[in-house]
DNA sequence: ATGGTCGGCAACCGA
C-alpha cells in the first residue's frame, strides 16, 4: 500500500501538480490539506480522469481536507464527534484494512494569542478522538500538515526559530501527547539526517534554493504498520517547482 | 535584517 500527504494551498490552483502526480505515482491514498474550496465548488471534473474516489470537506476561503483513494473509502467522517467546529480540518476513512486520519492542525498564529492555546487544545482533542475510534494494535495512519517541527533537525535554524508556534516546547509536547497513544513517525524511522523538509516559506527569498525549510508534514503509523513500512520519502515534483507551492508531497509504502 | 509572497477573492486574512 502506497500513501501520501500534501498541503495543496488551494487544490484548484494546484491541479496541474496533483493530477499528474496521481497519474504517475498512483498512490492508494492521497490526503490533502488546505484545499481552500467549498464542497459545491470541488473540482470533480478536473480529477475525473484520475479515477480516484474523493471525499472532502471545505470552507469558503480557509482550511479544507480531502482523502483521495483508489478503492472506495468506508466509514467516512469529518470533524470531531458532535462538534460543528473545524470539520474542514479533520477527515477519516477506512481504506482496505487501514483507518486513515487526515488532519490540518491549526497553525497557531502567535504564542500570545488564543489561537495558540486553541492549537494545543486541538491536539488534545485529537488524542481523545483517536482513542475513541481506533486501537494502537490495529493498522492506523495519521497523516497531514501537523504544523509542528518535532526536533531541532526538523527546522533550518533551530536556535533562531525556537519559540515559533510550530517549533516550541508546548507544541512539541502536545504532539507527543498524540504520538504517545501509539504512533511512529515513519519518515524518521528511515532517515535520521537534518535538512529534509516538507515546507519552505515563500515569503523568504530563495527559501527553496537555500533549503530554508521546515518538516511540518508527517505520516504517523501504529506499530503493526510501522514495522511494515518499506520506504518513506519527500517528493517535490518538477511541476511544483515551476510555480512553487510552499509544501510538498510526503510518501510512504507499506507491505500490506 | 523581525522583512518577504501567495491564494482566495475583491478588503484584508491566514500561512
Amino acid at each position: 500500500m502506497k500513501v501520501a500527504t500534501f498541503n495543496a494551498n488551494s487544490l484548484r490552483s494546484r491541479l496541474h501538480v496533483v493530477v499528474p502526480w496521481l497519474q504517475t505515482q498512483a498512490p492508494d491514498v492521497l490526503c490533502l490539506q488546505e484545499t481552500k474550496v467549498q464542497d459545491v465548488d470541488f473540482p470533480h471534473e478536473a480529477l475525473r480522469p484520475t479515477g480516484y474516489h474523493c471525499v472532502f470537506r471545505g470552507e469558503k476561503k480557509y482550511n479544507g481536507v480531502a482523502i483521495l483513494t483508489k478503492s472506495e473509502p468506508q466509514d467516512v467522517a469529518f470533524g470531531f464527534d458532535d462538534e460543528p467546529l473545524d470539520a474542514a480540518r479533520l477527515a477519516r476513512a477506512r481504506v482496505g484494512p487501514c483507518l486513515i486520519v487526515n488532519t490540518y492542525v491549526p497553525q497557531g498564529q502567535d504564542r500570545q494569542l488564543p489561537a495558540f492555546q486553541y492549537k494545543l487544545d486541538w491536539l488534545g482533542r485529537l488524542r481523545t478522538y483517536i482513542e475513541r475510534h481506533a486501537r494502537p494494535d490495529e493498522p492506523v495512519l495519521w497523516m497531514g500538515d501537523l504544523n509542528t517541527a518535532r526536533e531541532a533537525k526538523d527546522v533550518y535554524d533551530p536556535d533562531r526559530l525556537w519559540g515559533h508556534v510550530c517549533y516550541c516546547q508546548e507544541v512539541q509536547e502536545a504532539l507527543k501527547g498524540v504520538m504517545d497513544w501509539g504512533f511512529v513517525d515513519v519518515f524518521r524511522q528511515h532517515c535520521d539526517e537534518p535538512g529534509h523538509y516538507t515546507f519552505w516559506d515563500y515569503r523568504m527569498p530563495k527559501a527553496l534554493e537555500r533549503n530554508l525549510g521546515w518538516r511540518l508534514d508527517y505520516i504517523m503509523a501504529t506499530p503493526p504498520l510501522a514495522k511494515r513500512c518499506r520506504t518513506c520519502w519527500i517528493d517535490r515534483p518538477a511541476r511544483a517547482l515551476a510555480k512553487p507551492s510552499d509544501h510538498t508531497f510526503l510518501v510512504a509504502e507499506f507491505d500490506i
